[in-house]
DNA sequence: TATCGATGAGTCATGCATGTCTCACTTGAG
DNA sequence: CTCAAGTGAGACATGCATGACTCATCGATA
C-alpha cells in the first residue's frame, strides 16, 4: 500500500488540529503547546510529532490563514461590479477567519526581523488594488490612501472580532458594522 | 530630611523608565526585562527593585496609559461643540499614546480572567457617551451602535499606529486618516 | 572628610515551556 | 491471529526568563 494510503489510516486530522489551534490561540495567544493539544483532543506528544515546535504550528496556521483569506478574496469577486459591493462581499466572506487573521496579525510582529510569507504581500496587493479601483472610478475618496484603507480594514476586522468574542456586539452584525463603517463612516447622510 | 526629599535624590526616574518601557514594548511586546532595563538606561537589578516582576511593570504602564488617555479626553473637551469636532480633537490628542494603548489593548487579553482596571471602564463610558451624543443630536447614524464606534476607534488607532511604525502611512497623516475614516468613511461624497 | 543610601554588575536558584525519548496500548492490514 | 504503525502517558534534559541575593562603587549630605 502506498504512503498516501497510510496517511489516511492515521487518526491524526491535521485540518481539525489546525482549526482547534486557531480557535484557542485566537482567544488566548499565549496558550501553551499542551493547551493547544488538549483543545485539539490529542496528546502533546502527537502534536509535537506533526509540528516540531511552536514555530511550525504558527507557520502552518499562517498558511491556513493565507489560504482562507485568498479563498475569501476569490469568493468575493473583487473585480466585479461596484467596489463598495466588493468590499461588502469581502467582509462577509472573510468573517469566519477574522479571528485567525487577528491572531496572525498580532503574531506577525514576532517575525518582523525574518522574511515574512509572500502570501500576505499578495493579499495586500489585491486588497489595495480593490480600494485603488474604487478611487479611480470615483466611488472612493482619494484623500485617504488605498494603503491606509487596507490597513484600516485589518484593524476593523480585529476590533470587530474582538468585540464579538467579548459580547459587545452581536455576531450577526459583524459584516454590517465593519463594512458600513469602512464605507460610509459614522457621519449621518442622506441614505441612512 | 523627609522621605520625599530622598525621592528626588535618586537617579531613578520612574516616569522616564515607564516611557522607555512603553516605547520598547510597543514595538516588541515580548521584550525581556533586561531589554526593558537597557532601553531605560538602568540595570536589571534597579528595574526589579522598583517593579517587582513583569506584572508590576505592565500594571504601571496600564496606569500610565489610563492617565494619558484620560488627559487626552480632558484636552479634547468632548462635551464641547459638534461631536465630530470632538472626535477629531480626541484623535489628535490621543496620538502620542496610541502606541502604548495598542500594546495595552493586546496585553489586556492576558488579564481576562482577573478583574481589570476600572479606568478602562471610565474611558469606555466617556467615549461611548460621545458617540451617543452624536447620535442623539443627529450627527451620527444610529444603525452603528455607539459601543461599536468606540471599539472601532480603538481598532483604527491600533491599525494607524502599526501602519505608521511600519512606514506605510506618514506620521503626519495619522490624525486625518483615522478621524476622517471613522467619521466619513471611504465613500466619496459632496464635500470630499 | 565620613556616612548613608542607591545603583550596577554579577551570581544563583527557581519555575516554566519546550523538545525528545521510552514504553504500553490500540487499531487496521495481511 | 500476527504484525506494523500510530497514539497517549509519562519521564527526562534543556534553555530561558525571572526574581532574589551579594558586594563594590558612586554621590550627596552632614
Amino acid at each position: 500500500m502506498s504512503l498516501i494510503g497510510y496517511y489516511w489510516l492515521m487518526s491524526f486530522d491535521r485540518d481539525h488540529v489546525l482549526h482547534a489551534a486557531a480557535d484557542l490561540l485566537t482567544r488566548k495567544a499565549t496558550a501553551t503547546m499542551e493547551e493547544v493539544a488538549r483543545a485539539a483532543g490529542i496528546s502533546r506528544a502527537t502534536l509535537n510529532r506533526h509540528f516540531t515546535g511552536r514555530d511550525a504550528l504558527v507557520r502552518a496556521l499562517e498558511e491556513l490563514g493565507i489560504a482562507k483569506c485568498e479563498a475569501a478574496l476569490e469568493a468575493a469577486r473583487l473585480e466585479e461590479g461596484a467596489a463598495a459591493g466588493a468590499v461588502r462581499r469581502l467582509v462577509r466572506e472573510i468573517q469566519p477567519c477574522a479571528g485567525l487573521l487577528t491572531f496572525l496579525y498580532s503574531e506577525n510582529q514576532l517575525f518582523e526581523g525574518e522574511k515574512q510569507n509572500a502570501g500576505w504581500f499578495r493579499i495586500d496587493e489585491r486588497l489595495t488594488g480593490l480600494f485603488r479601483r474604487g478611487q479611480e472610478n470615483g466611488e472612493f475618496r482619494i484623500d485617504l490612501s488605498a494603503t491606509w484603507l487596507a490597513e484600516a480594514l485589518y484593524g476593523l476586522l480585529a476590533a470587530g472580532s474582538w468585540a464579538v468574542t467579548e459580547g459587545r456586539v452581536a455576531r450577526n452584525d459583524f459584516t454590517h458594522m465593519i463594512a458600513e463603517l469602512l464605507l460610509g463612516g459614522a457621519t449621518r447622510r442622506d441614505g441612512s
